[in-house]
DNA sequence: GAGAAGATCTCCT
DNA sequence: GGAGATCTTCTCA
């Protein structure tokens, strides 16, 4: 389990968000490992991006962004959730993936007591439940996923085919017709919207 | 310093 | 299918 190097993730967002698809993200903690594998992103920019945090510039917030590719941005949203992003392309431009969904395919016990739900289908199939489910939280913001700590992302040790189905971002007002929503075909574990 | 909106989830009907 | 929960961050004064 060798994490994805930062080569992987300087690069245009789109083309980042795309190839995440089937990758395993891997959180390491005290009472266990969890490991699940990617199966729905979306592409954040800059500012040709209304949608994005970045769109109208750096802000205390959003600086990491701006900053260095393959690191978390992670953020507090609607009073309950947090939402688990991973930077993209180089220091001057800026650009995150958000991760909307994940298949837990190890440690689900664990994912189960962070949780309140028994279904495993429910417990990472969005956003906000993902970062719970892996007990995601601010603390684990800016982190750096290219090394081997509490959060990172690798390969699958088996390499899977699948179809990716491209389409609009949900959630969100502006630049609704950018078609920056990628996710896996026939995957149960896709948010529906 | 105040007001409004937000890359969502859950419960209720 | 719809509204409430709940708090951080941004914008403007």
């Amino acid at each position: 389990m060798k994490p994805l190097p930062r080569s992987f993730y300087s690069r245009e967002t789109a083309i980042v968000a795309r190839e995440l698809l089937g990758k395993m993200l891997v959180r390491l903690t005290d009472h266990g490992d969890i490991a699940a594998k990617i199966v729905e992103v979306e592409a954040y920019k800059g500012s040709d991006d209304p949608a994005s945090h970045a769109y109208r510039g750096k802000t205390s917030r959003n600086q990491l962004m701006f900053g260095k590719a393959g690191f978390t941005y992670i953020y507090f949203i609607y009073g309950n959730h947090y939402c688990l992003n991973v930077t993209t392309e180089t220091e001057s431009i800026p650009g995150a993936v958000l991760i909307r969904a994940v298949e837990i395919t190890r440690g689900q016990e664990i994912a189960r007591r962070n949780r309140r739900v028994e279904a495993l289908k429910e417990l990472s199939n969005g956003p906000g439940k993902l970062t719970q489910a892996l007990n995601i939280t601010k603390a684990h913001n800016g982190l750096d996923l290219t090394e081997t700590k509490e959060l990172f992302i690798c390969d699958p040790e088996v390499k899977e085919s699948f179809n990716t189905v491209v389409t609009k971002r949900v959630g969100i007002k502006a630049g609704r017709e950018k078609p920056w929503r990628f996710y896996l075909k026939d995957n149960e574990f896709v948010s529906r919207s």
